[in-house]
This record gives C-alpha cells, sequence and structure tokens, in this order.
DNA sequence: GCTGCACAGGTGTAGGTACACGTATAATCC
DNA sequence: GGATTATACGTGTACCTACACCTGTGCAGC
C-alpha cells in the first residue's frame, strides 16, 4: 500500500498547503518561503548569522544560502559582516521590511482559506502534532 | 509568531522526514519521490498516462515530467505511447521493479524509524488527519 | 470538411532542497 | 608559536516543484 508511506503522504499534503499559500502571496512578490525567513529574520533583535537563521528555519544552511539569493538580488536582504571573520550576519533592509509588511495581510488570507477549508479542529491538531513531531524526528 | 505559519511549520516538518527516508534509501540509489513514483506505477494494471499518475501522486503534471527524466535515464521506466496521439503511457521496465523491490526493505527501515521516534500513537493521529486534510484543501 | 474548443503533453524559467567537498578563520593544546 | 581541531560559510551537482506558455491531437457542431 503505497498511500501508507508516511513521508509520501506528508510531501503531497505539503505540497498542496505551498501552492495554496504562494497563490495567495503572489501579489506580493513573495514565496512563502521567503515570507517565513523575513519573519524570523525580523523577529529577533540582533541580526542572525546564516547558521543560526538556518536551524530556526529548520533548514540545510546551505539551502538557505540559495535562499537568500533573490532576496539580496531584491534588495530585501543584506548578507554582510558578522561577529567575526568566518560568520555573516544575516539583515533586513527597509525594504525588506515593507515588503513583509504588505505581504502579511496576504499571509493571514491564506492562513484564513486555509482555515476554512481543514475546518479549526484539525488545524490545531495538526499544529500540536508537527510541533512534538518536529522535536522527535 | 512565525511559528503559528501552518504552511512553514508543515513544510519544515517534511524536510526532516524527507531527510529521513532520503538517507535510509540512499543505498538504494531511488529517493522517496522516486520510490513513491514507481510504488504508484506498478500498483494499477495499465500503464497510466502521464496526467493521471501525476494526479495521483498528487503532483503538477509538469513536475512528474522533470521526475519521470533521472528514472527513465537510468532505464527504471520507459514513457511511451499511449491510447492515442496525445496521451503517454509510464510503464516500468524490468529493472525499475527490481530497484523498487530492492528498495522497499530500505522504505520498511524508514518507516520503522520514523515510527519508533514518532510513536505509534502519534503516527495514527497525523495519517489520519493528513487523510482527511489532502482531500479538504 | 471546417472551425472552435477541450484535452495531453513538453519547455523555459525560477525557485526550494540537501549532500559532498573545499576554503578560511577561530580556538586549543602542546 | 606552530600544529591540530572545530567552526562558519560557499559552490558544484542533482533533484523536486510549479507557473506561463506553446504544440499537437481528438471531438462537436455546423
Amino acid at each position: 500500500m503505497p498511500s501508507a508511506c508516511t513521508c509520501f503522504r506528508l510531501r503531497s499534503l505539503t505540497r498542496r498547503v505551498t501552492r495554496l499559500y504562494d497563490q495567495v502571496l503572489a501579489p506580493s512578490g513573495l514565496t512563502v518561503t521567503q515570507y517565513s525567513l523575513l519573519a524570523h529574520a525580523l523577529r529577533q533583535d540582533a541580526a542572525p548569522t546564516v547558521s543560526e537563521l538556518a536551524q530556526q528555519l529548520f533548514t540545510d544552511r546551505t539551502t538557505l544560502t540559495r535562499n537568500l539569493k533573490p532576496l539580496a538580488d531584491a534588495g530585501l536582504v543584506e548578507v554582510g559582516d558578522g561577529a567575526d571573520a568566518r560568520s555573516k550576519a544575516v539583515r533586513v533592509t527597509a525594504r525588506g521590511r515593507s515588503a513583509f509588511q504588505a505581504a502579511r495581510p496576504l499571509w493571514k488570507e491564506a492562513q484564513a482559506r486555509l482555515r476554512a477549508q481543514a475546518g479549526d479542529a484539525r488545524l490545531a491538531a495538526l499544529h500540536g502534532l508537527i510541533e512534538e513531531l518536529l522535536h522527535a524526528v
């Protein structure tokens, strides 16, 4: 039974949900990945290093390097000097902050749409489950 | 609260789980995407068309086209003539079948490892939830 | 038969993902 | 202080993902 593959089912659902978010976010010019990156980078006091941010995003360090590129090209973030000569600091620019703010209502819309389709109870259950599994795996 | 983004959390978990499966499947030379593709293509009597298979895999049609390429290059599948001159049939070759069979124990191992880390109850709950959401979204 | 529409598929482009590998800097230990 | 190890990061490669756009084929209705 191929359908019994947890990974496949999870990936299928994630594709669907990602598609929904990306479509709703499209007018902002941001993908949900980029939106999440900005959100996490903005949420903290000091500019995080590449590795720190990657860890917070549950992403491979080298993946984050690639994900930063389109944002840096668009002038939404800067990857500049860090605490020492090894590390680099990821800083959201003023343009990045306003792009994020502009996308925020669209993100809320996407959340609301998913909520409407999934239902409050299921969504809450999913969040709880993800939270537990994310740290267990 | 960025963590409240359902899409981000879901994507994070999926990355983790995918990584686990891909690592365990690595000796077979198959990714979990490729394993799932073969599993679905083998599971049915007649060779499915590209669009049919894409629908079963909850994937964009054009994504499946790209996913078929490495498998076709490796001689594990053939994308040949279909029912009419428009459609094409996806056929798993003998090599593809044996590659799938060889990967099967590894897939079971990955399933078992996830089960051990997540717990039976959580995994069952996750499956139920995914099943419902997949058709609701 | 022709015209118009629906259907099936691929390609260009752009981004997301991670492993293997390499480079440079910091810290540690004798 | 010099060798060793740990840390931080990027690049090559390969694959996964999907939208916009295009081509070719079947089908209806006239």
